[in-house]
This record gives structure tokens, C-alpha cells and sequence, in this order.
DNA sequence: ACGCTGATGAAG
DNA sequence: TTCATCAGCGTT
């Protein structure tokens, strides 16, 4: 059976299903939110729970990458849903999505920042800081935390390596929504979630400006 | 406010 | 082939 251990207690939860990402982005984008990440590294487990996600959706959608149409980048936003889009930014950083709608239609999740709940000494060490908060608080810091690259560029989410599987149920009362992050283009779409008064919700620079008054 | 850093895709 | 752009982070 599997190994229990303060570091990789055995996590008994299925993985979602695929019916669960070919669905509206928006709505898949909403209840990602407390759901579970998990990558799973032999008996290792290292698990946070989604605090924050941003919806990318389709050709219209001036932000998305998939906006100008199919390219060997883009080609996985096209695909079945459920699997993971992962890409590399700003020359340092990757950041890791989950495909959704169906076949053909191109969207995706962008998994900005989650609460670490399993493995934080791996993720310590691999961000490099032993700060609690700000261990995954972004959607670069979260791929650097548990270990993903272009590797894992369009791994199965429904699989057994690196899953996303029904953490807890995020009441509505309890998302806050804002236009997302970072972006110059779809400004005016509030398609950024969130989990109000989490402290591992990035937010983002301009945001943390912006609450700051600056 | 900037430097870091390299893939991407549009322009030529 | 060059070039601006970039769904970010850390330091200043």
C-alpha cells in the first residue's frame, strides 16, 4: 500500500474526470478553485489546492494564446481537454494551464497561484526560499515549486503524474472575480478568480499597486 | 522601475 | 533574418 509519511501522506482522491474540463471555460475556470494539484513523484506527493485561476477562451479572445490562430505552440490549446498546456514566458519562467471546451475549440485555465498543502520542503527548496507565503503565490512560482517544464507539456490531467482531483468547494460568496493579469489586450474581460482573503492569491504587481494606492 | 532571459510570431 | 512582445519574478 502506499506510504504514509509527514511529507507524502497517500492522497485518496480520484483525479477529475475529462467531462469535467469540456465544459465552458468560465465554469471550469470558477470550480478549479479549491480543487487539489497534484504531482505525484513516485510515493512523493506534492499537493496545493487552487486559489486563483485566470479563463482564456478561444480565437476571439484578443489575451489568448491560441487569439491568432493554430501554431506548433498553440496546437494543444486545440486539443481534447484535460491535458496540460504549459509554456515558457519571459525567458525564465513557465506557467501551466488546463485545456478545456472541446475538441477544436481552443481555451484554456491558467493556474495562477495555490495554497500549499503537501511537500513543502521540496518546494522549498526548489523556489529556493523557506517563506511560506509567496512559495506559489504566481503562476511562475507555482511551476518552479513543483518541479514543471515543457516536460510536462501536455501530460494528462486525468492521469496519475500530475492531476488536479475534488479538494473542497469554493460557495460563490467566496470567489472574487477582476480582469486579469498582466495582460495588454482583453483588458475589459473580469475572467480572473480567486479565493477572497486567501493569502497565496497573487494578485499580481499592478494588483498589490493598486491596493496600495500607487 | 528595471533587469533578467529566451521562445514566439510577425515583418521584411 | 531581425525585432518587438511577452498570461512573471526579484531586487531596487
Amino acid at each position: 500500500m502506499m506510504q504514509t509519511s509527514n511529507t507524502s501522506s497517500a492522497i485518496a482522491a480520484a483525479p477529475l474526470p475529462r467531462s469535467f474540463y469540456e465544459r465552458p471555460t468560465l465554469i471550469v475556470a470558477r470550480e478549479l478553485l479549491g480543487k487539489h494539484l497534484v504531482r505525484r513523484m513516485g510515493e512523493v506527493f506534492l499537493v496545493g489546492k487552487i486559489v486563483e485561476t485566470e479563463a482564456y477562451i478561444g480565437q476571439e479572445d484578443p489575451a489568448c494564446h491560441a487569439a491568432r490562430g493554430k501554431t506548433a505552440r498553440t496546437a494543444l490549446m486545440f486539443g481534447p481537454p484535460g491535458f496540460a498546456y504549459i509554456y515558457f514566458i519571459y525567458g525564465m519562467y513557465y506557467c501551466l494551464n488546463a485545456v478545456t471546451e472541446s475538441h477544436g475549440f481552443p481555451a484554456a485555465v491558467l493556474i495562477r497561484a495555490v495554497e500549499p498543502l503537501q511537500g513543502v520542503e521540496q518546494m522549498s527548496l526548489r523556489r529556493g526560499t523557506r517563506r511560506l507565503e509567496g512559495l506559489t503565490s504566481g503562476p511562475g512560482k507555482l511551476c518552479q515549486a513543483f518541479g514543471l517544464d515543457s516536460t510536462y507539456n501536455g501530460a494528462d490531467l486525468c492521469g496519475d503524474e500530475l492531476y488536479i482531483c475534488p479538494g473542497e468547494s469554493i460557495p460563490r460568496a467566496k470567489q472574487g472575480c477582476s480582469p486579469r493579469v498582466g495582460i495588454s489586450v482583453g483588458k475589459e474581460h473580469p475572467w480572473r478568480f480567486f479565493v477572497k482573503n486567501n493569502r497565496f492569491v497573487s494578485g499580481g504587481r499592478k494588483q498589490k499597486r493598486a491596493l496600495t494606492g500607487r
